[in-house]
DNA sequence: AGCACGCCGACT
DNA sequence: GTCGGCGTGCTC
């Protein structure tokens, strides 16, 4: 690590400023601090003779393209495109930046800055994830930027602060005035002061940044700039036996030596000896701190023995990623002639065409098929991976798969921590004792530096959690894995009971291959479904509550047999709202056009859309009324009344509110598979992935609103959460056929025909004949604009304009504006306006012509502080 | 997106 | 007159 220095001049006063920085390489944590000083004036410590070396840097923030530094002379050595360096973007603070270019073209208009370090060991993304950033970038029309930020792990950040230091100056004749004295006087117990830590010292933040810069004028402290590591790996100090006393006789020598003055250290040396297999086999690395409790010596007489020169204390770095080799790994895995005819199919396919859509119902065992398929990529010494929905719900699925590939399968996930994700990132790049060759991950999995990917599956390809909704980029990672695996020569397969209309339509074009999996594994027969008219329940006053009376007839059966049940209720909270009786106020967010929620646990008023939460009303604001009714249900309301219907069963809840917490969800499936709950009821989670064989019996509370959504997916969606959910019912041979009540006020809606009938293929026959006629995907490619204004006047008139100037190439293309379903959230007005380009137009083409149009509109004046949003491939 | 800096209203 | 709020422009 080189020093570099000089003096910088910002707003005209000249002083001296310092960066501060340490770095890390995973061998070793810290690196150095070094004091670095900007020269911008003049820079001939740093020039360099020969041909200068510029590089164009990814920095991971929301700026569009690239920026590019000169490389000072002492840097030159170890430049390779993926690699990061250290920089200073913008006024004073660091970044680390990817190297996306090394050349010698110095930039026209302005002079660039030195790069201030070089960091790691080496690139930390490959070419294939350069190549793939810029592809999504480009086709999700977003900045290289926001893809660095959404492919890296946290922990591959760099966040300067800044701090204050006293300047090395006697200030006894200055005049000072009082906030001056106070920074000084805490400079002086302190050393250095953050600017958080100013603010609160002297009140407010302008107050703060002004008198930091009036001090700096007169020379009375130093601002600076230091960058932490948030990636710490973790030590572990290991004991061994120094060279000079392996030879034995020197060894016996020593003992005898020890023997009458210092027991506890022969005793401490036989342990070590003993546990580290010395002299017998391969040494095993022996840990100071198991050493110590095995052996039951104080650390002191350890101490004397590295003090003689015996024993050498060794740090060594260990990771946070699990070994999973004490897993007992098992081989047998038998195939039944249908999952190995399928296979066979797949494996064709792939050989034709490359990608294969493996349509499989529910309980078909679809994982054995992959776990078959895999161990053919990883006996060709290719690395796998297995993308899986969002929710974690994959405890059974990852379980399974270490049982088969132990240790080589890591997990990669949201819920790691940024130190995990960097681990298995650095480990993916320089495979050592942990040579991942299977990755089970949620999307973000897809940006991993793979060396050598020869499959891609994606589980549950239907599953719109595959699609990034915010922030940019806006990725759908069913659709650019199939760009990963052309960067990789790789190949997929995607699978699902309900593949997604899209997936369907790319088999009947030829350009996928379709396996059909249609029996469900080992002779479980397909759930049988019953449709219950609740309308006419309720006219015949049956109802109790929420509940038919053919569905408690069949949770009673259920519960007495010692089944377990699941209910279905794809909506949270108590009540969606309130209502008056007297005047039909709703209340209401302040700040979102959408009612409140009741969430009965809080005794509050939630929105959904921002999160607030308000005291409920006593009496109605608009009225005076006392009447204030429920309307609607919840996941929570159906909880509370399960309590009335059956006092003696135990009812779980499963949503978003009691799973927040880390370990929520492992205990609520712990729980349940240990029966310690009778009925879970759910929204959406409870359709993915629960495979437990004790359920009996799934309700669909009202399927009504499943289907009646504005959304031209709405029955595409409404079939797979149904059959999903139904799913989960009698995944058993010996528990009896799986039972499925389906509650609805519309009982001979064609989709809840098919959802009863099991004809995926005639619903979806239909549906995509409706999208052709009516220029939906997956016939046309859709891509919606969302202008967010504080303004309503600005927000209507803006996406007028807009609209106009795209509707002068797109023609009829362009749809809107309109307001969206909730027009405002958070104060922030919001209008959309809608494309639609048919999949032959060159869709690159009309992209850049859209892009130069909102480049265009953004620099505009008027327009300047509207927010624009671009989701290309909308779900 | 941050973040620095400038311009203008609310107070001593 | 100063303080602090927010609007604006830039980042190699």
């Amino acid at each position: 690590m080189k020093l570099n220095s000089g003096t910088c001049s910002v707003g005209g006063i000249a002083f001296i400023y310092q960066l501060r920085f340490s770095t890390q390489s995973i061998q070793q944590s810290f690196r150095i601090c070094t004091l670095f000083e900007l020269r911008m004036s003049s820079s001939e410590s740093i020039e360099n003779t020969g041909l200068a070396i510029f590089l164009d840097v990814i920095v991971p923030l929301y700026v569009p393209g690239t920026f590019t530094y000169r490389v000072p002379k002492v840097l030159e050595s170890n430049l390779q495109v993926g690699r990061r360096v250290l920089v200073q973007f913008g006024k004073r603070k660091l970044q680390a930046a990817i190297i996306e270019a090394i050349h010698h073209d110095p930039p026209k208009n302005y002079e660039a800055k030195y790069i201030l370090d070089v960091l790691d060991d080496g690139p930390i993304i490959l070419s294939q994830q350069m190549a793939f950033w810029k592809w999504m970038s480009g086709y999700y029309m977003c900045h290289l930027g926001e893809v660095m930020s959404a492919a890296l792990p946290g922990g591959y950040r760099l966040n300067s602060e800044t701090l204050i230091t006293p300047y090395d100056q006697d200030h006894s004749d200055m005049a000072l005035s009082m906030e001056e004295h106070l920074v000084l006087e805490q400079l002086q117990s302190r050393e250095r002061l953050n600017m958080d830590e100013l603010q609160a010292l002297v009140g407010s933040e302008s107050k703060a940044y002004r008198l930091v810069k009036a001090m700096m004028a007169k020379r009375l402290i130093v601002m600076q700039e230091e960058v932490k590591a948030r990636y710490r790996p973790i030590y572990e100090t290991y004991i061994e036996l120094d060279p000079e006393w392996r030879d034995e006789p020197v060894l016996n020598e020593l003992f005898v030596q020890l023997e009458s003055k210092a027991p506890k250290q022969v005793n401490l040396l036989l342990k070590l000896i003993e546990m580290s297999r010395f002299g017998r086999d391969v040494e095993i690395p022996v840990m100071k701190k198991t050493l110590l409790e095995k052996s039951e010596v104080s650390s002191a007489v350890l101490r004397s023995l590295v003090d003689k020169g015996v024993l050498l204390e060794v740090k060594s770095e260990v990771g946070r990623i699990k070994d999973a080799s004490q897993i007992f790994k098992s081989s047998d895995l038998v195939l039944s002639t249908e999952q190995e005819t399928a296979l066979n199919e797949i494996r064709q396919g792939l050989h034709t065409k490359g990608r294969v859509l493996l349509h499989g119902v529910t309980s078909s065992g679809k994982t054995e098929v992959y776990i078959s398929l895999i161990r053919e990529y990883l006996a060709k010494g290719q690395q796998v991976l297995y993308l899986v929905p969002e929710i974690a719900l994959t405890t059974q699925l990852i379980q399974r798969l270490q049982k088969h590939f132990g240790e080589e399968v890591v997990v990669y996930h949201s819920q790691h921590s940024q130190s995990e994700r960097v681990e298995i990132w650095e480990n993916l790049i320089n495979p050592g004792i942990h040579d991942h060759r299977i990755v089970v991950g949620a999307r973000s999995a897809l940006f991993l530096p793979f060396h050598d990917l020869g499959l891609i599956i994606v589980d549950e390809e239907h599953d719109s959690s595959f699609k990034q909704y915010d922030p940019a980029p806006r990725y759908q990672a069913r659709d650019a894995c199939f760009i990963l695996a052309d960067l990789y020569k790789a190949q997929v397969v995607l699978g699902s009971a309900t593949p997604g209309a899209e997936s369907l339509q790319a088999c009947k074009d030829v350009r996928m291959v379709k396996v059909d999996l249609s029996n469900r594994y080992g002779d479980i027969l397909m759930p049988e479904m019953q449709v219950v008219d609740i309308k006419r329940e309720y006219k015949r006053k049956t109802m109790t509550s929420h509940f038919s009376s053919v569905l408690i007839a069949e949770m009673k059966e259920s519960l007495d047999n010692g089944k377990q049940v699941i209910l279905f209720q794809n909506r949270r909270g108590y009540n969606p709202l309130w209502q008056c009786l007297n005047c039909a106020w709703k209340p209401e967010c302040n700040r979102c056009d959408v009612t409140l929620t009741y969430h009965r646990a809080i005794h509050k008023l939630k929105c959904h859309y921002c999160g607030s939460v308000h005291e409920p009303p006593m009496h109605c604001p608009a009225c005076g009324s006392k009447d204030l009714k429920m309307v609607g249900y919840g996941t929570e309301k159906i909880e509370a009344e399960i309590g009335e219907v059956f006092p003696n069963a135990k009812v779980a809840r499963m949503d978003l509110d009691t799973t927040r917490g880390k370990n929520a969800l492992s205990k609520l499936f712990h729980d349940f598979e240990q029966r310690k709950v009778d009925i879970l009821v759910g929204t959406q989670m409870v359709t993915k992935g629960l495979d437990f064989t004790n359920v009996s019996l799934v309700g669909i509370m009202n399927a009504d609103q499943l289907i009646n959504h504005s959304d031209f997916r709405a029955y595409e969606r409404a079939y797979q959460m149904m059959t999903q959910v139904a799913g989960r019912a009698g995944r058993d041979a010996k528990g009896g056929r799986g039972r499925v009540v389906i509650q609805t006020m519309d009982p001979e809606h064609w989709v809840i025909r098919n959802v009863v009938e099991h004809s995926y293929d005639r619903l979806m026959e239909k549906e995509l004949k409706e999208r052709q006629q009516f220029d939906y995907p997956p016939f046309t490619r859709l891509i919606r604009i969302t202008l967010r204004h504080k303004n309503q006047n600005l927000i209507d008139h803006a996406s007028q304009t807009l609209t106009d100037r795209l509707r002068l190439f797109l023609g009829s293309r362009i749809l809107g504006p309109q307001y969206p379903f909730v027009a405002r959230v958070k104060d922030q007005y919001r209008k959309e306006l809608l494309i639609k380009i048919e999949r032959k137009a060159s869709i690159t083409k009309t992209k850049a012509k859209i892009q130069q149009t909102l480049d265009q509109f953004g620099t505009e004046k008027e327009f300047k502080s509207i927010r624009v949003i671009v989701d290309v491939d909308p779900q």
